[in-house]
RNA sequence: GGGCUUGUGGCUUAGCUUGGAUAGAGCGCCGGGCUUCUAACCCGGAUGUCGAGGGUUCGAAUCCCUCCAGGCCCGCCA
């Protein structure tokens, strides 16, 4: 078979969605157990709070989690006091009273209960209830968490964290420049962007990338139909649909004529050597395509801060320093070809880096890549579809062997059509930008519906913003290691766990506030309704530290719905304009901090956030 | 065949790395709520052998083993 569409960056063609590979993954499948938080964000955060106050409470959640975890240990002798979340019953809770049974030989109530009175005495941990119900000993947070919750959340930036100064490289998206971004590649793009607003609002500097393959079997197709095929670019036809019309009829005049392979072999020798001709030819190809990916991704908020082209990485010499450097290995093999031992990694496969003819393969300008982002940044972080798994674990090893930073790698399953696996070469995708306009179609008719007094450029913008977040959410909310099969009923739903729904709460409170005018801000609330909301509000900082140190975007979407139900609880139950006094303004400032926590969240997820829909 | 992975109400899905209090949610279904801050909303109801079976544990959707089913990978492709 002459091409697999695979995509080296996956968009995915099958079904399945994703998973997290770390580097001490592979063998064994227990690596979860060895999974290290890379980035300590707690102690970052003590050391860049240094001697200032507790100055507006912007990470409460988080240092209250672990102040409690610090006293507990002390309390009890336990290495883990068993904190947990607590659910209805409390903001957290322990179960140390159930490892403490035995060896005290005492009921674990009676344990709990001795614990609980105890911590009621220490002063760190005055603002809290402390209590035991049953074996459980629960920590509810008090009126001072949430007044500086509250002050910390109606300010700008909410939820950012502390300023961190190692550098971190994220590639994503990658697709092969043979045809248009389709629902499957996009799943790498929003998962990789919403990770990449993450880091960046976790205060890590970042830089993103885009590894350009532009000298893979694929584009030698294209460059192949490009001569041979008299098919130019229709009238305001987009680069990339452009570029898959010609590989899809290339690939058709193969299977007709497989002697065209020679063909492309030929091109694809003449490419490496740097043969002007062919890199002209290849490199316009890719930029035609490349330019229409720029233009969907820019459509889906989607950004690069860098294009890396794979073939720099033959012509500057890094892949022959680094098969040079691979050659001492006593796992280095050359026979005709040249080769990797991995046996003692776990794989059995000959890791091959130079073909016979004595062009390079794929893993060794990866290997070039990913040296020099390691030389370059302090974390490598890498978004690839589930086929890239052990070509990334091989890639790990082998960087491991030479003594060079290894990536952390976010794998996410495919995407596939209800009629099966998504093929470029085929012609069976959605694209990303039909995906797009049919969605913002939708969207437009909703809002005509719902506000036909706005005027039509109005509703045409809040169109685009509504289908936005209905695309980003329904792809980054589900979790990566899940297989999809994209479904057109569920891409034009626009209620209830969807982004719309997200930003519908946000505007709601904008038009409160609206036409609140002027007040003055209390921070003082009362009833269940309000601390429930003001809670989850203050947890926002907490959640995005955990996106990064568990590399799972899909926390945010989860935490941005449940915010969204409790403000929609809230609003339904507490009226704020018709309340009066310090109530009006307590309410007020709540809905001030809850728009302003949705917009940073909303901004987070990239998503807009509307102020009128 | 080997490695990896997924399996939670009719459908979609959270929870699983770090085992704990009656397994959360949405769609769909049934019944309510717009003279009241935007109904892209809210409230109530029915729906679960957490794939199956063993094991560890005071306690398992969560950890271990076996099995079943789906998927991915196993190229001198990228």
């Amino acid at each position: 078979m002459l091409c697999t569409a695979h995509c080296r960056r996956g968009g995915g063609y099958h079904r399945r969605a994703h998973q997290l590979c770390r580097p001490e993954q592979y063998q064994g499948g227990d690596y979860f157990k060895r999974l290290r938080r890379r980035f300590d964000t707690l102690h970052s955060i003590r050391r860049n709070r240094g001697n200032s106050p507790l100055q507006d409470g912007i990470l409460m959640f988080l240092e209250n989690k672990a102040l409690i975890e610090d006293v507990l240990k002390k309390t009890t002798g336990l290495a883990d006091p068993g904190l947990v979340e607590g659910g209805e019953h409390a903001d957290l809770a322990s179960t140390a009273a159930f490892s403490l049974a035995k060896t005290r030989k005492m009921a674990p109530a009676a344990i709990a209960a001795e614990i609980a009175g105890v911590l009621a005495g220490v002063p760190e941990l005055k603002d809290m209830k402390i209590e035991a119900k049953g074996p459980y000993i629960n920590f509810i947070f008090g009126p001072e968490y949430i007044s500086t919750s509250l002050a910390a959340a109606v300010r700008d930036g909410y939820g950012s964290l502390p300023a961190k100064h190692q550098r971190t490289v994220l590639e994503h998206t990658s697709a092969n420049p043979n045809g248009p971004l389709h629902v499957g590649h996009i799943r790498n793009s929003i998962i990789g962007d919403t990770l990449a607003r993450c880091f960046r609002k976790a205060g890590y500097r970042l830089e993103v990338q885009y590894y350009v393959n532009d000298m893979g079997r694929q584009i030698a197709i294209v460059g192949w139909g490009y001569t041979h095929l008299d098919m130019p670019a229709g009238v305001g036809e987009k680069g990339d649909h452009h570029v898959a019309r010609v590989y899809i009829a290339a690939n058709r005049e193969i299977e007709k004529n497989p002697g065209i392979v020679e063909e492309v072999d030929r091109l694809m020798q003449l490419v490496e050597k740097g043969d002007a001709t062919t890199v002209k030819l290849f490199r316009g190809a890719v930029s035609e395509c490349l330019e229409g990916f720029k233009v969907t991704m820019s459509r889906l908020n989607v950004r690069h801060d860098r294009f890396v082209w794979e073939s720099d990485f033959i012509r500057n010499g890094d892949t022959e320093k680094v098969l040079a450097k691979i050659s001492h290995l006593k796992e280095a093999h050359s026979d005709d070809k040249f080769w990797v031992d991995l046996t003692g990694a776990g794989f059995e496969k000959e890791y091959v880096l130079r073909r016979s003819d004595g062009t390079s393969v794929y893993a060794a300008r990866d290997l070039a890549y990913h040296i020099w982002k390691g030389r370059n940044f302090d974390h490598i972080i890498d978004v690839l579809g589930a086929d890239h798994k052990l070509i990334g674990a091989q890639l790990i090893a082998t960087l491991k062997l030479i003594g060079e930073k290894y990536p952390e790698i976010v794998h996410f399953e495919f995407v596939s059509l209800p009629e099966g696996s998504m093929s470029t070469r085929a012609g069976k995708f959605v694209s990303a930008d039909e995906l797009m306009d049919e969605v913002i179609k939708q969207a437009f008719s909703e809002v005509t519906v719902r506000r036909p007094e706005l005027d039509e450029d109005l509703r045409k913008g809040i169109a685009r913003s509504v289908a936005l977040a209905a695309i980003r959410y329904d792809i980054v909310k589900i979790s990566p290691e899940k297989s999809t099969v994209f479904d057109w009923k569920e891409a034009l739903d626009f209620e209830r766990q969807s982004g719309p729904y997200i930003q519908y709460a946000h505007a709601r409170a904008c038009s409160i506030l609206d036409k609140a005018g002027e007040f003055e801000e209390v921070f003082e609330l009362e009833n269940e309704n309000e601390i429930t909301l003001v809670k989850q509000i203050a947890k926002f900082p907490y959640i995005v530290d955990a996106v990064v140190k568990e590399l799972r975007p899909h926390l945010l979407a989860t935490y941005a719905r449940e915010l969204a139900d409790l403000f929609n609880a809230f609003y339904h139950f507490e009226p704020v304009l018709k309340a009066e006094g310090r109530t009006r303004q307590a309410r007020l400032t709540l809905v001030k901090a809850t728009q302003n926590t949705l917009k940073e969240v909303l901004e987070t997820l990239g998503i807009d956030a509307v102020r009128t829909m």
